[in-house]
DNA sequence: GTTAGCACTCAGCCTCGAGGAGTGCTAACA
DNA sequence: TGTTAGCACTCCTCGAGGCTGAGTGCTAAC
């Protein structure tokens, strides 16, 4: 199924291109004028039923040109788009530029980020937040409050940072704070939440003998934020960038869509289980009915991913009509991604530096 | 203007029920045969004429029947809403079941809140978490990161936490972030954000003489939090709710909306100044033409305030097509409000109580 | 002041036909 | 044998024309 000759491959392509541009199905007749093959229409039309037989085109009537089936993008986008592309350098310095000062949160920088994925390609963006239960403990504190509730601070690696108020079934005093985050924290720094396991657990209740009656409360607090962690916390941008496209000038279409933008477990769905990726310019390109869901199977989704301290945490992804500018999504999003794990990993050996390096610009 | 015939009142008023089920022009005949007045459809035409001269009404074409103007709905808000709606009180109890354990942290609380409002009222709901600049700061707290990196955590009444993460120019220890938090408490517990001034903060500054180096990351951390906390963070949920109405079947017309939406400022605008709206069950109803933004004027706004500690630090609307169900909408709005204030003010006291009361179900 | 009646308006819907883009097939050509 | 020109055919799109029905304003009578 792959051997189609370099002709087809040539016309497939243009069919493609011309397709994205206008979102009509493409005649033969078009394909003859545009492209450089030099070929008559007729040619082109026995070529085209070729394609269509094969699966690669489709014919919405019969006396209509032909758009791409999700097969074509596949072929297209797995042997036709790889070569000659150069990202845009552009890009990547927007956002190092636009970025620089954010840095050291990782939350706000993924967001920016997302945002900045879905002005630069016109396209909604979807973030998975860093999935804190799989990175490493750096910290934690225990912040008594008031007479029946205190907060304990996690922070991991890459300064994620999240609080959990908790009930305490009496007052703390501001040592016995600062004891207990001790003990938590000898206990429990270069863990991950999901390493936090019985032994580790009970370890920790035996350090903390005298004070029983606030253990169980801490430890439940840990445990409900473990199984928060287990939510991943998605972040949407752009979404409104989907009804600019005529596939989806029909409301209940676009409705059903932007539901699912909005729905977590239908959007992590959509995104895939990104476990099995690997880190890096690893994209995974899913295209129209090779989605499960319904309203999704009008989209394509371009996903990769991000890791702090060797360790995927999270994903990016860009959604689009079918009909998307796969090169430019592609190329934007891999710079980005690279620029950001720069960032990232700059900021991890910053800290051991005695000033941040500043003057690569200009 | 406001002394209408009580007949003209009632058909105005039949006017509105009639378009808010429909929305399609109501005509003459239907009003007669529809309403308890006994007309004929003549008689109903002839003040039909008067109150579209009066802008009560107007006709989308001649032939067409009558719709209410924006002026007509806020009649028909003053002064013929006003009567014999009984809250449903169904849903408060929804609400106190379903929120009971998540009521000590007020962001969660609210955006929660939120969501359940939006399912309620089947409206796009959207709710300005609290501005943290307005409550009292009741800990802060300096948590030593690593070699160049530390987190203050900022809680205020409510138990609202914003952390920060601020780059130090040298690794602090663990005694000296307690120091620096001890300081920073005896000064600043019980102010607001608004109330940290010059002289409060030299006088941090000379208690900290030997820290010199580090008070001018940490004064620019709460600088910054401060600044931050200007930056009125906005929720908004069920927006796609809006795309079941008619009026909104046109796609163009619908993004422009789903994009004020998602701009912060826009929305802003949309809701409107807050601050001169007393707290507890006042409302502000804004009604279609009386927005200013454009792709507002199709909807009604309808906002509540809520408070912490007496003072109002966020607000809560619900959006809808001009021709919203306005009765429904206020109803829900204020028995939840209600509720949420019952539920904070609770949270408030409970603290200095035994064991939190909780036999009131069943 | 209310009502019946009538002429009038106009959006919505249907139908019909012309126009045009595009196809598939066949036959001729290099 | 691959390529091309030509032709008949399909079917979508769009606009014109006509009909219908809901609704109005006006007038005259009660």
């Amino acid at each position: 199924m792959d051997d189609l000759s370099a002709r087809k491959m040539q016309i497939l392509q243009a069919i493609i291109l011309n397709y994205l541009e206008t979102a009509e199905p493409v005649g033969s007749r078009t394909i003859s004028r545009r492209s450089p093959l030099g070929l008559s229409s007729a040619t082109i039309r026995n070529e085209m039923a070729d394609l269509e037989e094969l699966g690669f085109i489709v014919q919405p009537h019969t006396s209509a040109g032909r758009i791409p089936s999700s097969k074509g993008y596949r072929l297209y986008v797995d042997h036709l788009l790889s070569s000659g592309r150069i990202p845009d350098e552009n890009e990547a310095r927007v956002l190092t530029a636009l970025l620089a000062d954010k840095s050291h949160q990782l939350d706000t920088l993924l967001k920016e980020m997302g945002e900045l994925l879905s002005v630069l390609t016109r396209y909604p963006t979807v973030v998975t937040m860093p999935q804190i239960k799989q990175t490493k403990l750096k910290h934690l504190q225990l912040i008594p409050l008031d007479e029946r509730s205190a907060i304990l601070v996690i922070v991991t690696d890459g300064n994620i940072v999240r609080n959990h108020v908790l009930k305490t079934a009496r007052a703390l005093t501001h040592e016995e704070g600062d004891r207990l985050s001790k003990v938590l924290n000898d206990n429990l720094q270069g863990l991950t939440m999901e390493e936090i396991n019985l032994p580790v657990i009970q370890k920790i209740r035996r350090e903390l003998g005298a004070d029983q009656d606030i253990v169980t409360d801490l430890l439940d607090a840990i445990q409900s934020t473990v199984q928060y962690a287990d939510d991943v916390e998605l972040y949407a941008t752009g979404t409104t960038n989907i009804l600019d496209f005529p596939e989806f000038s029909d409301v209940t279409r676009a409705r059903a869509l932007m539901e699912v933008f909005q729905r977590k477990e239908e959007m992590l769905q959509a995104i895939g289980d990104t476990k099995t990726m690997g880190p890096g310019r690893n994209l995974r390109i899913t295209i129209g009915t090779e989605n499960e869901l319904g309203p999704m199977q009008d989209c394509s989704v371009v996903t990769t991913t991000y890791s702090v301290g060797g360790r995927t945490i999270g994903s990016v992804s860009v959604i689009g009509p079918v009909r998307m500018d796969y090169g430019k999504v592609i190329s934007t999003l891999g710079g980005i991604m690279e620029d950001f794990q720069k960032m990232v990993r700059g900021e991890e050996e910053n800290k051991f530096l005695p000033e941040p390096p500043r003057q690569d610009d200009q």
